[in-house]
DNA sequence: ACAAAAAATTTACTGTGTCCAGTTAATTCT
DNA sequence: AGAATTAACTGGACACAGTAAATTTTTTGT
């Protein structure tokens, strides 16, 4: 009949390596410097040929945040040694949050920027921020069942995520000039929180989280 | 001689109703709403005519921001109350704090989206971080002093603010549909946080709070 | 009334995302 | 092998953005 039609292996290396091309951008000239023309000069393509991949420069975004969220998920996972107790594991999976973050600010960006158009609509995305949340919700949980912590996982396991990204946040915008930085703050945070969320001696866990996050 | 040059009065009147005019457009039709062309299409003036009161687009947004962040320190402090107990303090300023997020998003976005352009070079917008920060400041310090808390303010603070700020950044953002909302995790952080920075019995500071935030 | 100077506008330029029409190239049927 | 078909790609426009330069309008002192 006609031409065939790429396969299913052809676009998705198409995909992947405009993501690819699209994140070294991204890194180099910044949020404004990521143009679909740019894209296309760098990919040695014309500007519409990602038009046959994705449907719109939304979805080229959307392909680069997802992509951007399973690295940061790698890191977690990486974080992550069999041999830790659960409130050690839940202080290391906050260190390799703050180090992604530090490390690949623009992806972090990418990742939690406000002015982020939402995942609805981006399958990709919202599994990727499932992905990126499963360690530590399995970390809370081990540390509930453990008695380590009281309450509802899922519960504790929000505070502590939006705790340390409000810091990282904060942080990377630039609002932690004055006074105290965020090699000081985050370790102050993690006992806070383990501290307002379990019933032990204070000084007992406070020591432990001490031990690790300095 | 010639034309007398505008005056400090009639600059600085133009320049409020253009930050007027920009923060409905904000509000009406979302950041990517707001251009320059479409401020003086409201305006009744030529596109050219904002640049005679400012340098350029980030200038306007730096106005646009420090006013968003006057009405932001003004809603802080509106929840404060002379006969507030320290922690009904922190939990008013709290709660006001979500409210203006939730009610005024786009402010909000404005605020602390981290796509944001940095503050540096616009004094006006450091200015009105700092105001909108001193509220919560003295009421940590108050809290410290009362012995309600235990620790060094500026901490505290700041653990709470981020605690806050990354609560209501993964809300604006869309990231608290699954599983828990809201409404149900602003209390369980503030009394985690207290209970993480103080000494006293947790089912004081927890019933206090309790009573306050829900 | 006139000249000069500042304000405001018009025009034009570059760069963006995207639509559209035309072109190229690959595959299959005869 | 050759023709027909059809997907992939290209190049050129368009509408929009921010803004620089030239131009016009308005206001004021003489």
């Amino acid at each position: 009949m006609g031409r065939a039609a790429l396969s299913e292996q052809e676009i998705q290396s198409f995909r992947d390596r405009l993501v690819e091309v699209a994140t070294r951008l991204f890194v180099r000239d910044g949020h404004s410097g990521v143009t679909l023309r740019a894209i296309a000069r760098e990919m040695g393509c014309s500007p519409m040929t990602p038009y046959r991949y994705f449907r719109d420069r939304d979805e080229i975004f959307a392909a680069v945040r997802a992509s951007a969220y399973q690295a940061f998920a790698d890191a977690q996972e990486a974080a992550i040694t069999p041999d830790q107790s659960p409130l050690e594991r839940l202080a290391a999976l906050g260190e390799a949050y703050v180090t992604f973050a530090i490390e690949s600010p623009d992806a972090y960006r990418l990742q939690f920027s406000l002015s982020q158009p939402s995942a609805d609509g981006y399958p990709e995305v919202r599994e990727g921020e499932l992905l990126a949340w499963m360690p530590l919700l399995g970390a809370v949980q081990a540390a509930v069942a453990s008695g380590d912590l009281e309450g509802d996982p899922q519960i504790l396991a929000h505070l502590m995520w939006s705790s340390v990204h409000g810091l990282v946040s904060l942080h990377l915008a630039g609002k932690l000039v004055m006074g105290p930085e965020l090699d000081e703050l985050l370790p102050h945070l993690l006992t806070t929180l383990m501290l307002g969320s379990q019933q032990r001696p204070a000084d007992l866990v406070g020591a432990t989280l001490q031990g690790i996050t300095t």
